[in-house]
DNA sequence: CTGAAAGCGCTAACAG
DNA sequence: CTGTTAGCGCTTTCAG
């Protein structure tokens, strides 16, 4: 069996107080039986047990950061936009010693909540990477006090995302230099980032003397089967008869291209696309995609920072972290005119 | 605060001893009883604590299951092949109340070992994902009697894997009804599984009646960073003039193709390449990549169910399981002669 | 069928 | 600076 601090307090003729607040450097110790107790525990190869503080310990704290990942059961962590967050926020977290876990999704029909899931595990905070910003489970989990940070959820009171508005702004720029002024933009509708980025899309046109037209504006659902169809049927039936069509993700943007292809179109000749998230796939696929890359290093490691400070107590100046894009060139736009 | 199992006897004018067994499905209790508790638990919103029950009960359990990932920091979850394999897992194991965590991935100079880790934890059960198979840390972690399984790691216990033979021995043959003989194939030379896949190679080649010339095999690393130049450039030097290169997986030989282009030959008019693994990019590419799907879903679901097995100390016929694969025809092989 | 009591490994007042 | 004591939420003998 493994070492617990009683075999510590043995052995150096203390309490067991005195070496748990050694290692929990709080009291005052002297330097000595500080220095005898940590030898003794490395000598007998002492690992604090997690559950046991979590018990005793007022703030019932395990170490561990719930991750709540609400996309398609299917897509899940493969979806390579959150798979390196996630892979960024762990690498940061853990060198504060805590570890990561995977909240189940709770459906609403489940007796369970969040917060009980919470509890049972003792997890310290969340962080939440969510498309389903609905249901009655998600209100719940939103109006706990646990802490918390998400991505992309501008309504919560932690959040870090990317500079939406700007990045779609940037790409109505591109996209005119290109001599494109029918441009359909496909709106996901869905929640603040969805708005952020319609907004520079209006403000991309606004600043390079393009009229608005609002049938410009294509309403169509984000990463769901069969979206990349939805989305360009109705584009092309707008009526303004776009010599660009810009997807709001990679992949709807690259399964878009086969259906173009089967009614006709060719990418970039006959109608060109544009995405976004910057995903691997999306630049090493012929035609290579037009997007706005998503830095997901320097958001997992917002979120984790964002996290770490509510736990540790610590003040926090900035609540929202909004970082930069990067516009990535392709081959999927070809300049007109 | 959340409720208890007190609150639950209370309620219930019995015993924590009585409500304990009820949950643990244990010992003899009246129907009445037991449905008495279970309303009052529902009603009250009671959780288990993990925490608690990992403490008190002698076999520590936590119903967590860690997983340990030794590919490359920077890749790590993001590689499709082990985010497919994970997620699998992930849906497997929660059906039965289990959640993942990951476990650190500990350096030679590490103070800490996995079985402290895994103690810390209360972790029930680990699933190892991993290349790296010659660390000292490595070696403790499939020496202690946790509960495991891996992926690929065919000295282990319990392990699921493809059919790796098979896959090459496929390929072999495509690539002979295409017209190919001069035939360079790349191994990483670490263990079992390239051994296997060789063995395929080798097979492949005598089913179809083509000698076997040694320099045929090129020694390259896997995964790493300049694999894909490294294991070119000895195939091309090798002597025997290929016109078809295999490599050990679909992302070296993604990125074999703008290196090949850099030295003046297009796939697949001047030279063919096989990839290995069948990840969504090699699919979506152009030209896009003949390679071996190996079937993620059905391996993930395989480890979760030896581990859970384990767990439950089920009796295990098959400690091992090789899921089929299935060979994806592309555009990198062209037709020759 | 049910319960009393001890204890898992640790923390947190409170004394000294 | 150090120790005593109680207790976190649960399981587990052992009696009844």
């Amino acid at each position: 069996m493994a070492c617990t601090i009683y075999d510590i307090a043995k052995k150096c003729n203390c309490s067991t107080t005195t070496v748990s607040k050694v290692f929990n450097n709080v009291g005052k110790i002297s330097k000595e039986k500080k220095k005898e107790i940590l030898d003794a525990a490395s000598e007998l190869g002492y690992v604090r047990s997690h559950s046991a503080i979590s018990l005793a310990s007022s703030s019932r704290s395990n170490h561990l950061i719930g991750v709540v990942l609400h996309i398609s059961e299917e897509k899940s962590i493969t979806h390579e936009l959150f798979s390196e967050i996630i892979n960024s926020l762990r690498i940061e977290v853990e060198k504060e010693g805590y570890d990561i876990c995977f909240l189940r999704n709770l459906k609403s029909d489940d007796k369970l909540t969040y917060t009980q899931l919470v509890n049972s595990r003792g997890i310290d905070g969340i962080v939440i990477l969510s498309m389903e910003t609905e249901s009655k489970k998600f209100t719940q989990l939103m109006n706990t006090d646990i802490p918390k940070v998400s991505f992309d959820l501008l309504n919560s009171e932690y959040y870090v995302t990317s500079m939406n508005k700007e990045g779609v702004a940037g790409l109505v720029d591109y996209l005119v230099s290109m001599g494109h002024t029918r441009i359909c933009y496909v709106n996901p509708d869905t929640g603040g980032v969805a708005k952020k980025r319609l907004e520079g899309f209006i403000e991309g046109l606004a600043k390079n003397n393009i009229p608005f037209d609002s049938r410009m504006v294509i309403k169509a659902p984000y990463y769901s089967t069969g979206a990349a169809k939805i989305a360009t049927d109705k584009a092309l039936n707008s009526g303004i008869e776009p010599t660009v069509i810009m997807y709001p993700d990679d992949y709807t943007a690259v399964s878009a291209i086969p259906y173009l292809r089967s009614i006709g179109l060719k990418v970039p000749n006959d109608i060109s696309i544009t995405g976004f998230d910057g995903v691997e796939l999306s630049q090493v696929m012929r035609p290579s995609i037009v997007t706005v890359k998503q830095d997901t290093k320097e958001i997992g490691k917002n979120c984790a920072k964002l996290l770490l400070k509510q736990l540790k107590k610590q003040e926090i100046e900035k609540r929202h972290v909004i970082v930069p894009v990067q516009i990535l060139k392709g081959e999927s736009v070809k300049k007109i005119n």
